[in-house]
DNA sequence: AAAACAGGCAACCAAATGGTTCCATATCAG
DNA sequence: CTGATATGGAACCATTTGGTTGCCTGTTTT
């Protein structure tokens, strides 16, 4: 929902590195997101509950474990909402190349 | 260049609003991009300075002014080579939300 | 040349951040 | 029940961050 908890959770590395263990394979166990990992569990414990608190990523409950989904609602929403405006103007800045290409090829 | 550099840079919200407000018009001077902000000069040069070591502003000194442009070519490269592959999870997710509507109806 | 204007530099400060360690709780296996 | 396993909580610490103030440099304007 606010856009600023989501760009801050996206500030982190490590964050982001867990966001791509879960796009690679969802629903892993906080046990799972830690292994391979230079940072205790509880530093990916805080991680994870950044990544949740914006949206990024729900939990289930199983037994004594804990699975983790990613939830990509967050990060089209930044898309669609803020990073749309800035391509256009990368689109614009494109076509001004090309236009001054097709000049210079001209002249 | 650096991916971390740049989404640590989009981590502010001051420094979206800055970005936002050289989207809205480009070239603008520090003295301009002050305007009605509650934030001393030398915080928004600050801010700059890191939009400008992420890449996201250019600069250009024009006699005792420097003026101040918007580069979109990093937010592209996030949006292209790390945040589309969350999209397409989200598409996915929408087209197994649609199946399983579509299920319910018929059952 | 002097005053006014636009910006730069550096020291300093409080709060947030990313990490640790130690301990507690809940659940599963034997 | 007991022990191992999976996670949670809280205190603590160093560094980074976002901001300030004070002063300096360069460029116009008069």
């Amino acid at each position: 929902m606010d856009e600023d908890t989501v760009f801050r959770a996206l500030a982190d590395g490590s964050r982001r590195r867990l966001l791509d263990r879960l796009h690679a394979r969802n629903g892993q166990t906080l046990g799972e997101l830690c292994e391979g990992l230079e940072m205790t569990r509880q530093a990916v414990t805080k991680h994870l509950g950044i990544l949740e608190e914006a949206n990024l990523v729900s939990t289930r409950r199983q037994g004594r474990e804990k699975l983790h989904y990613i939830n990509p609602v967050p990060i089209n929403e930044i898309a669609d909402r803020w990073i749309s405006k800035f391509e256009r103007r990368a689109l614009d800045a494109l076509s001004d190349l090309k236009k001054s290409l097709e000049g210079s090829k001209d002249e």
